[in-house]
DNA sequence: GCAACCATATGATTTATATCATATTTTTCG
DNA sequence: CGAAAAATATGATATAAATCATATGGTTGC
């Protein structure tokens, strides 16, 4: 393990705050958040937290990019979310007051921030704006989760492959030269294969047939998408 | 489609107010419940709501099962819950505001009660204890789904079965004689097939062979549970 | 800067499961 | 009740994807 560093950033004047939940905080929640926030910057492949394991804080990301991903009985890890600047993660757990279901491990590296429980709970409870916002990204998140499900129960590994990068592409899309879209997030294929739910071997296989079909290209790590509609074509999307 | 009956059913007096959200409302509450609400026979196969439609009130089952599921853009059905007396259907959406992006339709006649939509957001706004309790039922609802997902990503289609009975036996299990359980919900074989997410000749294949290990018995659509332990082992639970 | 290691790539083979086909049994409904 | 329809059952075949194997390219750390 690497050393951690220490950094100083107030959510006030936090620069992912706008797309965090805490936007719309008053200043008065947001400097109370600062009083026993401590705010570390992790590298790639430190883990902010282990699957049963019990919450002590929130941890919100002011960069860097995390998975959280559950791990099953023979060892398969299965991605159930990526997290970028501005999201919480752990909130769930946190709320509901148990042990952690799901682990959570850096992939690019960023400063995370950890509120402690008692200053996190301590706003929910008072702030009814921020527990109508809590609920309804409970909501949300139930309604992806949903349509994950779906989509893994129901598509092949094909179609899924090709949604996945046409998410990839909205969430971390950077346009760039004759139409192409970067991916711009460290994604190994064996990761993609565990959001996918897969092996990395088909992965990469169905990937370089993409790349013959010139849907994508690819240079190492770095998929950029070329035809997005020829992956809706693949990804089987009427809508869906 | 067949005549609806109404019925007359308090909230306050509800033999499945127990087991529901509601269960520890005020008479006050249960009472303002019971001005506009509406309580109906519902038989097998009527849908109580279709995806994409805006939903203008709760639901909630005195009686009765209800499946609710998605069906994808090739036509494919995925269920994604299965509710019986005292749950709640539909109150995502509600809570959101937004249109149901799933269906529920009625797998075992019942009586279904119908809470217009501003009875019921009115006490989750006004009732914080019901609020939290909602937020709750959120938080386990989304621990749920997260694990089905899992199971559905990494498992395969016969540890699925397994899980599925189990998960069965759990909720509809009616204890009969020599240890033997039978699983009280009438479902076809195809609805089994569209809660694990494969086809329905594969599910009544790998039925006949639980029935060959005697891990379960089939009389007709009922399944009797013989050896949980055996079907445990075949679900590949280590505590997952 | 190079060795050791990990990720990517591609081929060969196996296997679980879907699909298609056709009985047989059970349920529905006029 | 009895005909028609639907659900269940089982077989044969096809196929997507997993697994095993090996080579090559890329990173990391000393």
């Amino acid at each position: 393990m690497t050393t951690k560093k220490n950094i100083k950033i107030s959510c006030a004047y936090c620069a992912s705050k706008k797309d965090s939940l805490f936007s719309d905080l008053s200043n008065e929640d947001l400097e109370s958040l600062d009083i026993h926030k401590s705010c570390i910057l992790y590298k790639k492949g430190q883990t902010l937290y282990y699957e049963g394991t019990r919450p002590m804080g929130l941890f919100c990301l002011n960069s860097g990019k995390v998975k959280v991903y559950k791990i099953t009985s023979d060892g398969k890890e299965q991605i159930l979310n990526l997290a970028k600047a501005g999201d919480f993660i752990g909130y769930r757990a946190l709320i509901s007051e148990e042990f952690y279901n799901a682990s959570a491990t850096v992939i690019e590296e960023g400063a995370i921030c950890y509120i402690p429980k008692a200053d996190f709970l301590n706003i929910l409870n008072t702030n009814p704006r921020f527990f109508k916002r809590m609920m309804q990204k409970l909501c949300d998140d139930l309604g992806i989760m949903e349509q994950k499900l779906v989509t893994i129960a129901q598509k092949s590994v094909r179609e899924r492959l090709a949604a996945t990068l046409l998410m990839l592409k909205e969430s971390y899309g950077m346009e760039g030269e004759e139409n192409s879209t970067l991916i711009d997030i460290a994604l190994s294929r064996e990761d993609l294969a565990n959001i996918i739910g897969t092996a990395t071997e088909t992965v990469i296989r169905l990937l370089s047939e993409f790349k013959n079909q010139e849907l994508i290209s690819l240079q190492g790590k770095k998929i950029k998408v070329l035809d997005p509609q020829g992956l809706v074509k693949e990804a089987d999307f009427y809508g869906m």
